[in-house]
DNA sequence: CATTTATTTCTGTAATTTCCGAAATTAATA
DNA sequence: TATTAATTTCGGAAATTACAGAAATAAATG
């Protein structure tokens, strides 16, 4: 019997769905991971469409998706040969998949494509000086994020959260912050 | 003229407004963003309309939006009385008024979401635990998060980019953090 | 105050995206 | 290997979203 007999599940699920709409993620998708998060053991395909009324081929492709973030796994329960599938439960982890994909995906091309405009438009006079150095900038400021991105995601899980649980308390130990404010 | 008539400055402009629609951010909007940021002088909405060929009323539309966001601000042209636009050209303050207001719109209402279906469940036997501790979870976590970011978002610009060029040196002031990775 | 010009709102259409159902493929069991 | 069941792929229908053009509103000048 699935989560979705609580309104208060059903709720979520229709939000989450809404969410990710807002961010670049198909709704089915996000609704699939939703149901996935609520429930207690593994569910199989078909038990994903009943409980959303989704089309079966619709939920293959989310499960493919979902997999491809590395939020949703494969698992197998016994004496059933059907696929199963759960949802990473720790939400850490979860978002930093998230992100970690949509950087892959996202990102990570449009530095390259402003790399490669950069260095096109490097010393060429016709251009305007100014188109140049702001599309340069703006490579700069994208790689200059990532590659901070990059550096924190390297640390343990533990240092980032304690790292969080400090907020702006981090900034006691940069020189020259003493002002509080902007 | 136009940087409409610069190849390398149209590109710029098509690659974002394609980057824009993946992140739900109407193609427009952020095409028109785009011409403004490589534009060395206040357009008015006539030029823009022409310079990306898409609607009068679609330009309107799409400045609001941009003005929403606190990324395009209007001006004025001596001897012209029609409204003129500019972008913000500082890319750290872009970035951070984007982020302040895709948290207004999209993270705050989740957070309200989730807290009255926490509170709603609260004590309620007939729902299973697990339901209850995951959205109250999930409540938390994007809680979490968000009040990590207003802390930081309250530092001076200066820190935050020394912060970031820290990079992961930061961990160095989390006690017991020793070993670098994971 | 009338006229011109700029801007916004509204509505129908076009384009895109999502999603279903059928067909094809793959895997599992006997 | 044949049979059955599970899964994926594919083409088109349905729904959503973006957009252009017309109409309405607002602002500015003479």
């Amino acid at each position: 019997m699935s989560v979705t007999r609580i309104p208060e599940a059903q709720e979520y699920i229709l939000h989450w769905g809404e969410m990710g709409s807002h961010w670049g993620v198909n709704r089915s998708v996000s609704q699939i991971h939703a149901l996935l998060y609520l429930s207690d053991r593994p569910l199989h395909a078909e038990e994903i469409c009943e409980s959303l009324s989704l089309a079966r081929s619709n939920v293959s492709t989310a499960l493919k998706e979902l997999q491809g973030y590395n939020i949703v796994r494969r698992t197998h329960v016994v004496g059933d040969r059907r696929d199963h599938f759960v949802a990473e439960l720790d939400l850490w982890d979860m978002f930093m998949a998230i992100v970690a994909e949509r950087k892959r995906r996202e990102i990570d091309p449009i530095i390259a494509r402003l790399g490669e405009l950069s260095e096109r438009m490097a010393g060429r006079e016709e251009i305007p000086g100014h188109v140049r150095q702001r599309i340069g900038r703006m490579h700069e400021f994208i790689s200059t994020l990532t590659g901070w991105y990059l550096q924190v995601r390297g640390l343990k899980k533990s240092t980032l959260i304690a790292l969080m649980k400090l907020g702006s308390k981090v900034a006691r130990f940069v020189p020259g912050s003493s002002t509080p404010n902007n």
